[in-house]
DNA sequence: CAGTATCTTGACGTGTACGTCACCTAATGG
DNA sequence: CCATTAGGTGACGTACACGTCAAGATACTG
């Protein structure tokens, strides 16, 4: 077992990957969400293939609406100590509880796309010629 | 075909049915997403169950992390003349690429939901005593 | 008929998530 | 050697989505 890969990205790299700006991530930095290494010298952030993995579950979060500081206590959550099991068990809790927040957005994501869909068959009906698809 | 039916909400009604405040709602109006009739008289805002129906769909689109100017632009989709069927061709033509936003949407946290499984299933083998579920 | 409740329209304040400078420090290339 | 490029730290600005008064009109209630 290797201590660390070395696949290092500099903010630049992510920033262009993601298609953000590096402020956005070093904001992400500053609200505490990530934590790269620095270069002793340069202070330079040296981002690692985790950095990376956290940072696209932040933007992923951000996507969904979510907040910087939920996004945080999520990704804290698995981050939890393997050793305490006390500590892992409170996570799988906590963690069942945003599962089941999943899958409720995704019921209600579901259930939007089935009246989008209603809509267009409607549509669909008035321009077959069926004069008015209300009910 | 009676003209309109008479379930008349007030702000408050609306606001309490939906945990937001009336002053969210004034301002989805202010922003164009609302159009409530007014009382002659008092200049009340009176609610219909079609606006209620907008609020809902307002409030799904901000749940999910969607600005107000991309909720009004869909709101609008599904507002069009049903007599211009040009522009209802146009309007199938966008919420097709919608519901295709959807699909994704729903297939992310699809996947996301598969990820916080794993990593449940990680945590119950290193409780159950495997020692470390890691790679 | 005074008091309370509910609505109205401003108008200014606020938290979040960055954008946008300015200014400084290395590393690199002709 | 000097200019360009990439990154660093403040610090102030900004868009969005409201929150929070203030001040006034109207309506019901004991």
């Amino acid at each position: 077992m290797d201590a660390s890969k070395q696949t290092i990205y500099t903010i630049a790299d992510l920033a262009a990957e993601f298609g953000i700006t590096p402020r956005a991530i070093r904001y992400y930095e500053e609200m505490g969400l990530l934590t790269p290494q620095r270069s002793q010298e340069t202070q330079q952030r040296l981002y690692d293939r985790s950095d990376r993995a956290r940072l696209k579950l932040i933007l992923r979060g951000r996507r969904f609406g979510f907040g910087l500081k939920e996004i945080k206590e999520l990704l804290n959550l698995y981050r939890v100590d393997t050793g305490e099991k006390e500590q892992m068990r409170r996570a799988i809790e906590y963690g069942d509880k945003h599962i089941a927040e999943v899958d409720e957005m995704i019921r209600e994501l579901q259930e939007t796309k089935e009246e989008m869909l209603e809509f267009r068959r409607r549509f669909e009906r008035i321009l077959a010629g069926e004069e008015d698809g209300a009910k």
